[in-house]
RNA sequence: GCCGGAGUAACUCAGUGGUAGAGUAGCUGUUUUGUAAACAGCAAGUCGCGAGUUCGAAUCUCGCCUCCGGCUCCA
């Protein structure tokens, strides 16, 4: 049976449930979704206690075994029943099929009917009959509110979530791993493991980073440094703040001033906490003339911006109102733009495949719709750097697909999506091929024949923001970070007061021309099981044991983090193993 | 911002109109441990904030703040 008229058929039921629960509901629409599906409703006002009054209904509804019955009406006729039925939304969406369909000469209206429970608009997809539900295979989820029509300036509905599958193995499956996908929350984590707080003085969406936040942080960061480096950037830094008249020029302004913090008013004018990087670095680009051989330039800075967020879509380190980009800017020549941005490709590729283990991940180009306040109009210039990004995407052989209406006002973006072992997809990183900076910034270059020319302009962060990045390595690692990024990467436990002396030798040992690993001793005080289980839960890689044996072998025993007690070793060899481990980042 | 829900000790939570509770963490003492929770005691709260109803409010009402699930938006 098609999974897809389960769910849509589950959708009629859930109305036809409300319906008969509520007479007074209006209806929206209900479609199938992954995992399940919705319905819209109408002044409708229920709390989460409802839920399962509503699946009682629909099981009994259910059981009367009805069939599903398609029909084909004239839109005159289905607007008489509708109105006559008090149902508005119902009614718009004949009006917008009408225009839609206004080409077509014989013009229908699909109409379905559950048995006598309920009527309704439907395109079809259903089951022949309530009878073949699986109703041990479906459950309420959730209530939320959702505007008509995506439109925030329309009236906001009651929107009920179900989640429906074939069977009852899968259903319970799925609720499963969203249990297990709570229990990877970063929020849960952060707290537990002291990674990152929140103060209401502060604000909200402005995050503070714990001590052990910090290293992994700090970890991500010199690593990025090291990283641009090799692949030829130059570091640059800029102010927090500007005047209004840079984002002026860069257009900002009118396109994206309700998403920043209103602006300081001073003497010489009014000054912005800037919300984006890419106006400062341009002024760097211009402080100097600059020639073909200077190109690619390839300026790079942990950009640090303010956005003003709104408050219901903050969310823990995923979504904040102050964060750090690892941000860069490459300015280029036309024939370069299509290496460059391969280039930012591949170097993608390596950040999440080679260091993080993340395989599932693809690229979406974002095209503009036709929406011409949204987008700078320049039709051959979009055109020209889409071509120029499809080609490096193909090159780059990473999988891709094309959205339109998701793209930077000033050119076409490639956002990479990565999905976490959870299953939860994420925007890791941005990055556009901007062709209106060059005009609005007067940003050139002089040519082989002592022409002025325009630059592009690449914008690319491919650990995107630094805090929606580990929230999302968080929740990918479980908390449990690689060496390299474990904030506390080993526990030096004495067995009893008498070793403590050993183990500080130990310590000192594992340090030996290398201070910056991060170990503790865990001093006596607690019982040997309990610090172990302390380790565990604090997801410490390394915990190692000393004890009376160890002392006369000059060893430790080491247990590695969720593997149990592996055996003893010598102190040089395990501080040879780990050496490489943090080197290669493993 | 909008719809819905929640806020009690550092954390997890109990307490539905009549003297604020438990477990964990913390502190003190005892225990000196061989691979996931030793034992005893102590301390800890403006019950998110503010107003109202009431003889009396953690509990009822209203406003605000913050957080959570969504919508819209987005790195």
């Amino acid at each position: 049976m098609n999974i897809d008229h389960i769910r849509h058929s589950f959708a009629h039921l859930l109305a036809a449930a409300v319906q008969k629960l509520y007479p007074k509901t209006t209806f929206g629409i209900g479609p199938v979704i992954e995992n399940g599906f919705y319905y819209d409703f109408g002044n409708l006002k229920i709390g989460p206690e409802d839920l399962s009054k509503i699946e009682t209904e629909m099981r009994a509804i259910a059981k009367r075994n009805l069939p599903f019955k398609k029909e084909l009406w004239t839109a005159p006729k289905a607007k008489v029943y509708f109105k006559k039925e008090k149902q508005p939304y119902k009614i718009e969406l004949i009006d917008d099929l009408k225009k839609e369909a206004k080409k077509a000469k014989e013009f229908k209206i699909g109409i379905v009917c559950t048995g006598d429970a309920f009527l309704d608009l439907c395109k079809g997809g259903h089951v022949k009959n309530t009878s073949e539900l699986p109703l041990d295979a479906f459950k309420l989820t959730k209530i939320a509110g959702a505007y008509w029509k995506g439109d925030e300036k329309r009236p906001m509905l009651t929107r009920i979530y179900g989640a429906a599958f074939e069977n009852k193995e899968q259903l319970d499956h799925y609720l499963w791993q969203e249990e297990e996908a709570k229990k990877r929350d970063h929020r849960i984590w952060g707290e537990r493991l002291k990674l990152f707080t929140f103060a209401k003085e502060i604000g909200p969406g402005l995050p503070l980073w714990l001590p052990n936040g910090a290293v992994v942080l700090e970890e991500i960061e010199n690593y990025a440094k090291q990283v641009e480096r090799e692949w030829g950037y130059q570091r640059v830094r800029t102010p927090h703040l500007a005047k209004e008249e840079l984002y002026k020029i860069s257009g900002h302004i009118p396109y994206y001033k309700e998403s920043m913090y209103p602006p300081m008013m001073l003497d010489d004018g009014n000054y912005y906490l800037k919300a984006m990087n890419c106006p400062h670095t341009h002024m760097i680009y211009k402080s100097e003339p600059r020639s073909y051989r200077d190109l690619p330039l390839r300026l790079a800075e942990f950009g640090t911006v303010y956005r003003y967020e709104l408050s219901g879509t903050l969310a823990g380190l995923l979504r904040v109102r102050g964060f750090t980009q690892n941000d860069a800017h490459i300015y280029c020549r036309e024939d370069q733009a299509e290496d460059e941005f391969l280039k930012v490709m591949q170097l993608h590729e390596f950040w999440y495949k080679k260091i993080f283990h993340i395989t599932d991940f693809y690229m979406r180009l974002s095209l503009p719709n036709k929406d011409k306040k949204k987008y700078i109009q320049d039709s051959q210039g979009w055109g020209k750097a889409a071509t120029i990004i499809r080609n490096a995407m193909k090159r780059s052989g990473l999988p891709y697909v094309e959205v339109l209406g998701e793209a930077a006002f000033y050119g076409p973006k490639v956002d990479f999506q990565i999905k976490s072992v959870i299953g939860r997809e994420e925007t890791a990183s941005t990055n556009q091929l901007d062709f209106v900076a060059a005009k609005r910034f007067g940003l050139a270059y002089v040519d082989a024949g002592g022409k002025e020319k325009p630059v592009y302009v690449i914008h690319r962060a491919p650990l995107g923001s630094h805090e929606r990045f580990i929230a999302f390595l968080i929740e990918h690692y479980a908390g449990a970070f690689p060496l390299w990024l474990a904030p506390e990467q080993m526990w030096i436990i004495p067995i009893s007061e008498r070793f403590e002396e050993y183990a500080k030798a130990v310590e000192k040992q594992l340090k030996e021309n290398n201070q910056n690993l991060r170990t503790q001793i865990l001093a006596s005080g607690e019982t040997l099981g309990k610090r172990i289980r302390e380790g565990e839960l604090q997801k410490i890689p390394y915990l190692l044991i000393v004890g009376e044996k160890e002392v006369e072998t000059q060893t430790i025993s080491i247990r590695a983090r969720g593997k149990g007690d592996l055996g003893q070793t010598a102190i040089k060899e395990f501080k040879e193993k780990i050496e490489k481990e943090i080197k290669e980042r493993m």
